[in-house]
RNA sequence: GGCCCGGUAGUUCAGUUGGUUAGAACGCUAGCCUGUCACGCUAGAGGCCGUGGGUUCAAGUCCCAUCCGGGUCGCCA
């Protein structure tokens, strides 16, 4: 069917204005609004840049004016005619100067009325708009959001392979590791029982490439962890990745410095100040209560530990005799905002994190009300005041409990609080590197000691002798950068000495037979000559995210995924065929047993 | 796995202490309208109140279970 005839696009809708008024034109794209005023009919026109003006009126051909008198939403259309100047001009729209006096009109496609009007300033369910990506897709936002989001990725392979990066594909179907999030599997029918992980992320390869002599490499990689969801989390996932040979922190840190100051600046237009400041982990947490610190406003945490720790009150007392601290935000000025109500709720926040309670004392101009005063002396009020640098018109939020408790249940508050009270100026990027991260992280569960970052992550120079005899105390050559209190990316140098790689499985526990099982290969491949090398990987869906100023990486992401990791408009995961499961020798579940198969929309 | 919020016309929502015929706006349909752009005016259609049980003379409203969506804690080297 050769609807278009032999008529073609000579020219996008928002890229044509009052420099070609006067010109023969054809566009194309999707009815957005038809206003039928009777003897004119006014269309808006939309297609991947914008929207432009259809006009339709007396000098209009008898036969065009009644196509364009029935065109309904979303029907697809090729129109051809002069483009002139409005009579009157909307100045809300770019192109509000002109319009297309339609000379020739062909309706390529109808449509049924669409579950939800195709704008951008109307509320529709997130499970609606997902379901009909493909509709969601046509409003502006999300349209310019992913169209962005391409610019980045133009950015970013622009600006690497500049700097001699080469981009290097990885592959999808890998060994599985333990260690880290939960790994997609995919079983193989040619060596039936067995299984390949989806990567989540190419960092064993990237460590091989190095050594196998590349330098620098780059890759813009597919990730999968099947782990819950969350606003910035989906089980596939889309990362920065790069990794670079004789390199130490500095040089990784300012290579990507660069690279962000690069993507603002093309993509935002927005100039930021290199190179970004440095802050240790400990800092961030003593400071922040926070390993991804939001510095674009005070109230910093506050350690009364000492001051607390011979008072009457066994609750303060006790956390520090247990080895933990006691510590608390100054709500500055915030007495009368935070109310008893208030601080009910704040106290539910911190318990989530794990808190037993919330010690407060609230100066208000009234009342002076407090939850523990009433068990410290006079001069251990005065004192914990002090520390505090409480004054009139402040409220005082203490936690005490071990440091991992006191740090997430402050550093949420603060954040909460802030949100609140607007404290946060916007339209402003704190960037800034938190380094010195902890090597290890003691496992309650499993009783052992965890990698924080991963196990290839080369310890500092200071901390070497420390892996063995004090895990808790050695830090790692590990970084993250850290935008208005989100995590951008982290990386590390990674060790290229087979035997301090060697202690540090050892250190975390695997035996001789386990690492070589896991990471044989990597292990072997050390030995043939390693450059230092070192790396980082960005989180790509939360850098354009942050560039659009969303908080949902799903609304930079085609096609999410919901909370119980499905895809509303397939319909996967989905059951399959049996036959299927024979070729790969799995058992198949009784089908009494499993759901129908839902049904994809059609 | 835990906690919190939500599910009522196509959409977004309202719906009183359980009480007669479940409303509004937008959208949709029909008619009118020659400069609109959130066009306007007139009329109209449209409801398994997520689903299944229960309590009650009576349930959109109360209870239990369950499904779906969102947020979050755990989890995410």
């Amino acid at each position: 069917m050769d609807v278009m005839g032999n008529m073609r696009r000579t020219h996008y809708c928002a890229e044509v204005g009052t420099e070609q008024v006067g010109e023969t034109i054809v566009v194309a794209g999707s009815i957005a609004k038809s206003r039928d005023l009777g003897g004119v009919v006014f269309a808006d026109l939309r297609d991947t840049t914008g929207i432009l003006q259809l006009a339709f009126g007396d000098a209009t051909d008898a036969g065009v004016f009644e196509k364009a008198a029935g065109l309904k939403a979303e029907y697809v259309v090729m129109a051809a005619g002069t483009l002139q100047k409005r009579e009157s001009v909307n100045p809300t729209l770019p192109t509000g100067q002109v319009e297309l006096f339609v000379t020739d009109l062909r309706v390529l496609s109808a449509a049924e009325t669409p579950p939800f009007e195709v704008r951008d300033d109307i509320k529709v369910k997130d499970e609606l708009r997902l379901r009909y990506r493909y509709l969601d897709l046509r409003r502006e936002e999300l349209h310019r959001a992913i169209t962005l989001r391409s610019r980045v990725a133009g950015v970013v392979r622009a600006y690497y392979l500049a700097q001699r990066f080469v981009e290097i594909e990885t592959p999808m179907l890998i060994k599985s590791t333990p260690e880290g999030a939960r790994d997609y599997l995919v079983p193989s029918r040619v060596q039936p029982g067995r299984f390949y992980a989806l990567p989540q992320s190419p960092q064993l390869y990237k460590q091989i490439l190095m050594l196998s002599g590349f330098d620098k490499y780059f890759q813009i990689a597919r990730c999968f962890r099947d782990e819950d969801l969350r606003a910035d989390r989906q089980p596939e996932f889309t990362q920065i990745d790069m990794e670079m040979a004789f390199a130490d922190e500095q040089d990784v840190r300012t290579v990507n410095e660069g690279l962000v100051k690069a993507v603002f600046e093309e993509v935002l237009g927005v100039e930021l100040q290199t190179p970004f400041p440095c802050m240790t982990y400990t800092e961030a947490m003593e400071r922040y209560g926070s390993d991804k610190p939001d510095t674009r406003f005070g109230m910093e945490l506050c350690d009364v530990s000492t001051v607390v720790s011979g008072c009457g009150f066994g609750v303060f007392a006790g956390a520090v005799a247990a080895g933990g601290s006691v510590r608390l935000l100054n709500a500055k000025g915030l007495a009368e905002k935070l109310s008893r109500k208030e601080i009910d709720r704040l106290t539910e926040t911190a318990k989530t994190y794990g808190a037993k309670g919330l010690a407060y004392l609230r100066l208000a101009p009234d009342a002076e009300t407090s939850s523990y005063e009433k068990f410290l002396s006079e001069e251990e009020k005065a004192a914990l005041r002090a520390a505090a640098g409480a004054e009139a018109g402040d409220v005082l939020l203490v936690v005490a409990d071990k440091d991992a408790v006191v740090f997430a249940a402050l550093g949420a508050l603060r954040l909460e609080i802030a949100k609140k009270q607007g404290m946060i100026p916007e339209d402003r990027y704190d960037f800034l590197w938190v380094t010195d991260f902890p090597l290890f992280e003691y496992d309650e569960d499993a009783g052992r000691y965890m990698a924080k970052h991963h196990p290839f992550t080369m310890p500092k120079e200071e901390d070497l002798d420390k892996v063995e005899s004090d895990p808790g105390a050695c830090r790692a050559k590990a970084y993250d950068m850290v935008v208005n209190g989100i995590e951008l990316g982290g990386g590390s140098i990674r060790i290229n000495d087979p035997a301090l790689q060697a202690r540090m499985f050892r250190a975390l526990g695997f035996s001789e037979e386990r690492a070589r099982e896991n990471f044989g290969f990597l292990m072997d491949a050390y030995q043939y000559g390693a450059p230092p090398h070192g790396g980082m990987a960005f989180g790509f869906d939360r850098m354009v995210a942050l560039l659009v100023g969303k908080e949902s990486i799903r609304d930079v992401i085609a096609f999410p995924k919901v909370q119980n990791a499905g895809e509303l408009m397939t319909g996967c995961p989905d059951l399959v065929e049996e036959k299927q499961l024979e070729e790969l020798q799995i058992a198949s579940t009784a089908s009494a047993e499993v759901p129908e198969a839902s049904e994809a929309q059609g």
